[in-house]
DNA sequence: TTGAAAGCGCTAACAC
DNA sequence: GTGTTAGCGCTTTCAA
């Protein structure tokens, strides 16, 4: 097997030799050759056809090495007149670095998440990489395969909002070496950077807010118990009920389970779980802390003849594009500032930096709208 | 030189033999070792581990070709324990086929754009393939930057949302081999599979509607003229004006030149629009036919003192989350059957099928609610 | 400044 | 059924 080797060692640069001598087959021929296989140009034809080593065309091509001016002119024309593109797979297969991060995001309907995404995008762009997106609908399994695959991948760096604060399986990814940042939620099984907003303190303002407009009883609705960001909130509420010394009403709270990417399934078991709270539970005041159940709940609002900031009073988390047209008062996360911090945190990571894992958080504004207030309104006056 | 290479070539089974010899180091080491590295174990650490070759590791993880039930068994248990997944950068590399594909979107906070990307993400992973999401903002240079990041990626197959009907740069894709299906708009300058809602027929009904309803005066609010969907929208407006024997009033044809995900910027933008064209040019109504844009409309309508569906009928392309609630008539376009035809569509070229282009058009449904009368109201009873 | 050669991690063709 | 080897396309020593 050994004379196998030696011999095609021999053969290798005669043949190479013998091509060069006899004068490359031209632009024109390649191009013909590459465009019938249709696939791309390599390294090695932008070479022959520019009459040097593929050595010399990485090196000219990247200008990490000096290179002769003819001789870069020469490559560079090559490489333009087959239409060459170096090939990141082999690239980064070599170089073992790779200039893309992964976004897993819980749901890419939620607007909250894809203001974050672009802002993200925008952020690694500005710093030479490029973003890819994937949804895992707040499924565990969808998330894994994810994270399965950006590892396989190999980016060099991953963004995630947990489905699930304990279940997540980031470790794939750090055992591979790749950073992590966990954003909107906690991750409670790993060390991880961490940018968040202050969900407690949102809601408590939100409910001081009501209290302050002669709400009582306050409802609240959150997500499902998997994810910090709903403790959290619903820990906001209740230090407010406490502040405020309102006893607390078991029945005032809810607890969505749908998770999920699915909008119409979440739309009815929201707008169920509302119109049942009002019916045997009349409150005056509802704080919904999750975008996606917003329009859910305002049908439930409809169906049981309530309207908004009249007899019902309404703070929501997450701003959407109708709430400033129908007066929702929103808790306005700073989505920008969110994807920027934690693209940063990362691509400080993933250049090397290891400093202990920090936890940023942001303060959301409380956008005070009409949906807030408690206006009786004689029924005659109401359309 | 050759010399050099006899001598590593004849250095390098020796050592293997000696260390399968002397023992593999074992799991715990071997983990050990990794973990340190922090980087992903490889398939040789596997086969170290096994006391198998790495073809035998391929074969049995693979399950391509048959292998001893012991050996795989072996193989298995190492694998698992040093938690190896194979690189796909080398896979792909190597076998030169890819299971990802890559869907390019114009407007990641467009509902109408992210539930298709759902949709797609969805009937991809159905059909064994993972989608990684970019967005392009309507920004050509980000469109061709990350049609060049997903060609170099070697992608096996892409889907992309136009952003501009002639300027689009899918033959970088084309010219690689990777074949490529258009949503939503049409590309005049390559012949692709395409799938779209029928734009001019849609609006059409939904002037017919408005025209119904008694109004004479519709106004018209298209994106920018530089994809066909604004195209073929307008015209569906004036195929139905001239239906109904209305003359044409430029005034009330309005153009947004706003492009890319600034969702301030269209807000803005639209609103003032909408402002310009209600205080200049009075309709009675008013077809919005872009999601992104309906926000800002309906600001403006606020903003002028007009009441949705009672001095001012609307209809709106794109159904929203809040569209229901506000009554708001909408054309609803159907996502998931879009999303589920591109990607087969595309699959079906991926698996090598060459059929001439398709051109597949979806309908549009027309939901109706109350935004789309023109109820006059008393003054007095108008809240 | 340039070229030859090795090698990233994987799979497949070929031997046995 | 298993091992050896070549090679995907690229970058990067090492030599010259």
């Amino acid at each position: 097997m050994i004379g196998n080797r030696l011999h095609k060692l021999r053969a290798l640069p005669g043949t190479v030799k013998t091509r060069r001598l006899r004068g490359h087959p031209g632009a024109a021929a390649l191009k013909r050759r590459i465009a019938k296989r249709s696939e791309m140009a390599t390294i090695k034809e932008v070479a022959q056809l520019a009459g040097v080593s593929t050595a010399t065309v990485s090196r000219a091509l990247s200008g990490a090495r000096p290179v002769n001016a003819d001789v870069a002119a020469r490559v560079l024309e090559a490489s333009h007149a087959l239409g060459y593109r170096p090939n990141r797979v082999a690239r980064s297969l070599r170089t073992q670095v790779s200039t893309t991060l992964g976004l897993i995001i819980s749901d890419v309907q939620n607007p909250f998440f894809t203001a974050v995404a672009r802002a993200a995008e925008r952020t690694a762009a500005d710093n030479g990489y490029s973003l890819v997106l994937c949804n895992s609908d707040d499924d565990l399994h969808l998330e894994r395969r994810y994270l399965d695959v950006l590892v396989a991948e190999q980016v060099a760096g991953l963004i995630l909002t947990p489905a699930d604060e304990k279940a997540s399986s980031v470790d794939v990814a750090l055992a591979a070496g790749i950073p992590v940042v966990s954003v909107d939620r906690r991750l409670r099984t790993a060390d991880l950077d961490t940018v968040l907003v202050d969900n407690a303190h949102a809601v408590h303002k939100a409910v001081d807010l009501l209290v302050r407009e002669g709400c009582r009883r306050v409802a609240v609705l959150v997500g499902p118990e998997h994810t910090t960001t709903a403790a959290e909130r619903l820990r906001g509420y209740r230090d407010a009920l406490t502040d405020h010394q309102i006893p607390e009403d078991p029945g005032l709270i809810v607890h969505s389970q749908v998770t999920g990417g699915d909008v119409a399934t979440l739309h009815k078991e929201t707008k169920g779980l509302i119109t049942e709270v009002i019916r045997e539970h009349s409150p005056d005041s509802l704080v919904i802390t999750n975008g996606p159940m917003i329009a859910g709940s305002l049908a439930a609002l409809a169906d049981t003849g309530r309207h908004l900031g009249e007899d019902l009073a309404v703070v929501v988390f997450d701003d959407m594009p109708l709430a400033e047209f129908i007066g929702l008062t929103s808790i306005v996360q700073p989505t920008e500032a969110i994807a920027q911090q934690a693209v940063e945190l990362l691509l400080s990571r993933v250049a090397g930096s290891t400093p202990p894992p920090h936890e940023v958080v942001f303060k959301s504004v409380l956008t005070i709208r009409t949906s807030s207030s408690l206006r009786r309104v004689s029924p005659g006056r109401r359309r």
